[in-house]
DNA sequence: TCAGTCCGAATTGTCGACAATAGAAACGGC
DNA sequence: GCCGTTTCTATTGTCGACAATTCGGACTGA
């Protein structure tokens, strides 16, 4: 019997993705997002075969999309055993917070030094806006908004690698993040926080707004810890995926 | 006509390499270096097969391993177009230091809190024996001696994601590191900085640890052009390479 | 001479196949 | 009944093959 051509193979994946992206970007795009919200456990083991069916692929693309997680951390790898889900513990969120801290801090006394007063004052506009349609935002929309504004401060830096290494923390971070924005939500808590900084920042007041920075993003041991706790109930209880 | 079975082709590459290691590992570990010492030139394209070829193996673990120097900035990608080496410029050679200064004041000071006096001594003992035997050293091991004492400190910081990131940093500037470690002995400087901010770690004295090692890393843009320029020489004049 | 177009060669993207390894299950001795 | 082997099975590591894409050069018509 013949094989089926590649072709038919592909129209069947395009058929059931629906989505016309390059299936290498796609598929790394894919388990990243997965891993990003620890659609895996932690510590699972990845069976590649597995993953290759689910995501209509064979195993290469697989294999290299994995690897490169490997190096961002989303993922563990021992050779001849394959590929793991990372952990998820207190000490690395407190950890990647204390770096987090510093490099914010940077960022913050960067843009202050290089960006202009127009840059500044549209990232408080921005922010301002934002916050009046919190309330329609979803939690991960919020998150991502969230995260937009630390990125946003990196950018006006001028140092591409401070983005670089506070995105690289913020994909390893978003799942607790995005549990801190909704508790946030339940107390109604506002983020008052960015825009003071936002506000510092356009007065140029550096030392001010690195404190600022420094406080909004140092977490208590305490906190990391229920965080991570409601995370972990929230890993092992949605079972609501195929 | 038979193709050869695959236990000859491993005999084969395990004689010509003579490295028991596990291919895969192997090969990451090879390109790796290769990338670290711009063995490719800035922005050139990186072919799969001649690589293949050149490392005894096929372009799977070729490209799983590009795939991974990806993430770590080494190497860099375009669908369909394939792997590139990355560009050796100025504004990163900056850009890295700046952000580098920041985390090790930070390595520094965590470790001033966290380590305990036999640890920092230790340190200084260290640094000031391998002073005392840097004659002996070619340039490649003392500059691993000079990232090590940075990595030392950034362990007894006792946050693992500070070294992992500095590795990380350390791994891209290794090559202008190197050029800067060759002229720092050409004009007999000696490495006095590491044993100041040592002895200041011992004496717990964290300002003045912290003062010393940003300035320690802090280099003048034209420093770093300087540098950049006999390394850009230095990639395009040395044709040893078969 | 130059821009655009077309073709052929080179290179990448993905696949299925199979060997090597690890993991699990059956087995047997105690 | 339990622990150490042995066998069998599941999974990973690597390969060569081939389609899809890009690249470079020849050709053409101004």
């Amino acid at each position: 019997m013949l094989r089926p051509t590649r072709q038919s193979n592909r129209d069947n994946s395009a058929a059931l993705a629906s989505k016309p992206i390059k299936t290498g970007p796609r598929v790394y795009e894919e388990i990243r997002r997965m891993a990003m919200d620890y659609r895996f456990k932690p510590n699972e083991r990845i069976n590649e075969v597995a993953l290759a069916a689910r995501l209509n692929v064979s195993r290469s693309p697989i294999r290299e999309a994995l690897q490169r997680l490997v190096t961002e951390e989303l993922i563990t790898f021992q050779t001849n055993r394959g590929f793991f889900c990372r952990g998820f513990d207190v000490d690395e969120v407190v950890n990647l917070s204390d770096v987090r801290a510093v490099l914010e801090e940077r960022s913050v006394r960067l843009a202050i030094q290089r960006a202009t007063h127009e840059e500044l004052a549209a990232l408080v506009d921005w922010w301002t806006l934002t916050m009046a349609r919190a309330d329609s935002f979803s939690s991960a929309e919020l998150t991502a908004r969230d995260e937009e504004f630390h990125i946003r401060i990196a950018r006006l830096s001028g140092n591409p690698e401070l983005v670089r290494m506070l995105e690289g923390i913020n994909t390893r971070i978003h799942f607790v993040r995005k549990i801190e924005v909704e508790k946030h939500r339940r107390l109604s808590t506002t983020y008052t926080e960015h825009s003071e900084i936002a506000q510092a920042m356009v007065a140029r007041d550096a030392d001010r707004a690195a404190r600022l920075m420094h406080d909004h993003i140092d977490i208590s041991v305490a906190d990391a810890m229920s965080t991570v706790r409601e995370g972990l109930a929230r890993i092992y209880i949605d079972v609501d995926q195929i």
